[in-house]
DNA sequence: AGAAAATGTGAGTGATTACTCACTTTCATA
DNA sequence: TATGAAAGTGAGTAATCACTCACATTTTCT
């Protein structure tokens, strides 16, 4: 099975080294354009002639940058999707021999709180990613093959870790994994998306999060 | 603050009196191809044409029984919307008396299942809702309304019951509602759009993911 | 400075869009 | 069976779409 192949592990090396392909002043106003309309009004809605006008530059232009307004798309969703899943790419995750977390408690909490400050500054671009995901099958295979790949294995094996410790009930890890994602993403959506003009404690509300997630998959105060 | 100026409560009216408006045969099969390929390719990457094509019908009977493309949209993300919450219009949610649940488990189990159910048998409507609402103000309102003042502010009673009871950790209600509603969400998302051929037990799933909710939420096995 | 390359322009193109309308067919009822 | 209404049709329309291209301007390199 040949890594190199995987068109997201390309998006992935080039995030690491931090290159940075936009060349104009120009073509960072058609990003910013694009982005501001794709996200107020879906990518299929958008035309490129508002894109143009809106960033101040011919619509001639925008062709000259990228080939077609699909690739213009990509060139958005690709990298935001790639940022998603960095994180995860650390290196302790692949050996948990040398984990820089003793409690399960303390790495749920740093993703979380790592996750929650991400989502707030990436929120335009991660609704662009999730709404085009669907109906763009490169996108789709992207984000499948970085979520299973780096995301599910790695923290599969966490879990596992914890689980030999004690320290999380006997359960399949896909499961202690949904949870935790579901309660955070839940709380995350809450805050950037569903109500963002409301304000909120963000160490209270991580917290208080966690604290259900802790109860709910702790083997302490139960029975069995 | 007059109620019948609500859009969404002539849409739960209509659904109360279960009154379809579909008059013809081709109405149907209108109504049929939109579902299909919106769900497929979103509201606006779809053709009028492409839709009377796969209804086998010429366009113009479209705007015969929809004066616009976006009326044909609302037609079923209208009734989609009011279905999801309808169940929470029972009566029992207003007063909690005569309240059919003992425990919070039961409430929480019967919702889980009741909504997986209806989550397996309109999927395609519901990633249409889903998909389109943040992208047109009245969708999006009509969801908010009914998400609000009827799923919110019922369940909201049902929480601070349970919390009476203690059978509930003290927190604010919306807190408990979130987490709940964040893990069936999970699960329902999962099963129903993420793997939907991968086979699972309905009532295991339900019953494991209930399981980490109740001891998040429970008191006991509490210090506090 | 001068040549070459890269960047920027906007009028122009054919295809497609949502929607109209004059007309035909089907249906309900008296 | 006659008649008006409702349902169905498809060619036609103006607007908009993504995209091209010949040309102008700026930048880069020698």
């Amino acid at each position: 099975m040949s890594e190199t192949k995987e068109p997201w592990l390309g998006e992935l090396l080039r995030l690491a080294e931090a290159e940075d392909p936009v060349k104009t002043v120009k073509q960072g106003k058609i990003l910013e354009a694009a982005i501001e309309i794709f996200s107020e009004k879906g990518y299929a809605a958008t035309s490129t002639s508002e894109i143009a006008q809106r960033a101040g530059v011919a619509e001639g232009t925008i062709f000259r940058h990228y080939k077609t307004k699909k690739d213009l798309l990509l060139s958005i969703a690709g990298p935001i999707a790639a940022k998603m899943v960095a994180p995860f790419l650390m290196r302790e995750f692949a050996k948990i021999i040398d984990f820089p977390y003793n409690w399960v408690e303390d790495f749920f909490r740093s993703i979380a709180k790592d996750r929650l400050i991400f989502a707030r500054q990436n929120a335009k671009l991660i609704k662009i990613l999730l709404h085009e995901v669907p109906f763009h099958p490169e996108l789709l295979e992207q984000l499948k093959g970085m979520l299973t790949h780096i995301v599910f294995h790695r923290i599969e094996k966490v879990v596992l870790h914890f689980q030999a410790q004690g320290q999380v009930i006997e359960a399949p890890p896909w499961r202690i994994m949904r949870s935790a994602a579901s309660l955070f993403i839940g709380m995350i959506v809450t805050h950037v998306f569903l109500v963002p003009e409301h304000p909120f404690d963000e160490d209270e509300e991580v917290e208080r999060t966690l604290d259900i997630l802790m109860h709910g998959i702790s083997p302490a105060g139960r029975n069995a």
